[in-house]
DNA sequence: CACAATCGTTAGTCGTCCGAACGGTTCGTT
DNA sequence: AACGAACCGTTCGGACGACTAACGATTGTG
């Protein structure tokens, strides 16, 4: 078998869900490298940048608006306060909760992390003309939404 | 602004490599129901696929040709042999080889996970309609192809 | 023969996502 | 005013996929 065995097209390989995740996988592994090498991670930008978007709040909100479970926000506030890029301060107002926002060297940071997100992006989408990635963007912006919406979103007071 | 804090568009919502990562959850969680409804997860599917594409074949080799990380493998083979799903005998040529081959019940396990697997493709392209679908699934190709060959392909002997 | 490489295995880490539980706090109703 | 429901932060733990380090046993090769 000199020569048959190497060759592994492995019929997953053409699904959806299996190019999908794997890409992600890449896609992930990039954005982490670029992320990990000024020593933040993946929830350390969403909360930074929801906090940017959004103005101080407490960690249940922040929570809800980046897509982060309420049981991960405190690692990660944590984690982020210790490095005083982001400040925890109680509500006078409500006494269960912090009220997190944002430090200037956060904001810093929060430009570090933008600069290497579009990199990434860029090296992800590296063998796509202009056009594709929108094409690609657009179908993948109905594909989430379609499942976001039927799934992912029990904040609305649906009022 | 009475209204105002309702929205949450986020900036990085339509980041590439954030609807990558997120479809790809929704693509993973699709497809992890309808395993684990079988008592099945993704390892599972990969290593009796390839099984039965390639035939029996030490552990080693099977975790190269399904993308499964050697450490991974004992667990995965072990739940597969608890089952009867699979089975491991060692190589009379290579004692240091175990042959797994893939036993009747692991290629009706096979069929069945198949049929789920299809059934998830289809829930996750539902808005799609079957040209964007095969457009989706060619830019993903495009660029999954591109990564894996510029980082994920360690086999080659390169002579 | 001695050394390098391979095989199976064990035991960890990491990141993202998720669920259960609990004490403390606030709010809506009565 | 009081009570129960709802919410907040927190801790603990688990699932899954991917990955690293190390080790004994075996093999093959210089």
């Amino acid at each position: 078998m000199p020569t048959s065995a190497e060759k592994t097209p492995a019929r997953w390989e053409s699904l959806p869900s299996w190019l999908l995740t794997q890409t992600a996988n890449h896609a992930h592994r990039l954005v982490a490298e670029a992320f990990s090498s000024v020593g933040a991670r993946g929830y350390h930008y969403r909360l930074l940048a929801t906090l940017e978007e959004c103005g101080p709040a407490s960690q249940a909100a922040l929570g809800r608006r980046s897509g982060i479970h309420l049981s991960d926000m405190v690692a990660a506030v944590n984690e982020l306060a210790d490095r005083e890029l982001v400040e925890r301060a109680p509500d006078p107002s409500d006494r269960r909760r912090n009220i997190i926002s944002l430090t200037a060297a956060g904001k810093r940071q929060l430009r570090q992390l933008e600069k290497k997100l579009a990199a990434g992006q860029d090296e992800l989408l590296a063998p796509l003309s202009p056009e594709e990635r929108q094409r690609f963007t657009e179908l993948l912006s109905r594909l989430l939404d379609h499942h976001t919406r039927r799934t992912g979103t029990p904040d609305e007071p649906w009022r």
